[in-house]
DNA sequence: CTCTATTTGATATAGTGAATAACAATTATC
DNA sequence: GATAATTGTTATTCACTATATCAAATAGAG
């Protein structure tokens, strides 16, 4: 909660741009104004800096944060389908195939025909899969929420993700 | 701060998902796992329904997220060029030339050879681009900004935008 | 059971955002 | 004064997303 109250209180004495600074400011960096304070801008630069972070460590695995998800899923949801899948994480169908077909290129997955319902397929890891998918998810602990957890302190990253599952969920 | 101990202490009795489930959840809706713990997952599902809540309630000026950002940085920084107002929202000046010629083309804002430097444009909102930008800003402070802290307590959204804009500048 | 409607995976296609290379005009630098 | 760097621009490419459509398979109504 430490670093918590440190930001929350920093938000009264932070700087008050200087009011009439019309054309005042020359060569200095441009006043980002009310834009530090709209939670959309914020969201998207922190978004585009966490996802630069997860590629950058997950480099020796090639696994976008698409990618990595999917394993995720299917692991822990062994025998769904596509549309099952693809529906929880808010893939479109048709963009879905797109992906997969290159997961199991690289032989991470497995479409296997359903024998209850012959349309669709169930998605299975391989053991190829399930060992990069092992390996990714230390990296991802070691390196990437590692890296976040110093930053924010553990507590305020976990409350961090809850404020964000609240927004993604009820908003 | 209610808020956000209440979402602290939600960590820990947080529902464990039964061990050996592998086939056991049918029609259910897929279990998203770790993925509920990673950042970069609810990090990015929030952005998105930030940014569509943004849309809906801009639906009448019709301006996108970046759009509004490029009219308030304009507006707090009249004379910039477009390499400085591009580079601070991060977005690519040749991707910048667009985006001017959609907002210009709208009477929103003007280039202006600089006097000083003929090669640059200086950047000014028009009459009708502070008519809008005012207009603008008031949408999002009373239908969308206000949602937000409805949603997760005032203190909370600035805490929440405080944490991002770290993560933005220092990760 | 048969006919129709729905679902599943797939293809094609289009729109958007973002990235790089290259260019003319202008300015800075040596 | 010759060369390098900068500004806005164009063209182009790539990744991601969204929609329409299709064949195969299943579900459902009569």
């Amino acid at each position: 909660m430490v670093v918590t109250k440190s930001l929350a209180s920093r938000v009264k004495p932070a700087r008050m741009q200087p009011k009439a600074a019309a054309e005042a400011s020359e060569d200095l960096p441009p006043n980002l104004g009310e834009l530090a304070d709209l939670l959309g801008y914020s969201l998207k630069r922190a978004q585009l800096r966490v996802f630069e972070d997860f590629l950058r460590v997950m480099t020796p695995l090639q696994l976008t944060p698409a990618q990595f998800s999917v394993l995720l899923l299917i692991e822990k949801n062994p025998g769904r389908n596509q549309t099952e899948v693809a529906s929880t994480l808010g893939i479109q169908r048709p963009n879905f195939v797109t992906m997969l077909d290159s997961l199991e290129s690289r032989g991470l997955c497995v479409r296997l025909r359903s024998a209850s319902d012959r349309r669709s397929h169930v998605l299975m890891l391989t053991d190829k899969g399930r060992a990069t998918l092992m390996r990714a998810k230390k990296l991802v602990a070691a390196k990437h929420e590692a890296r976040l957890s110093e930053l924010l302190g553990e507590s305020n990253r976990v409350v961090l993700v809850q404020m964000l599952a609240k927004i993604a969920r009820e908003l």
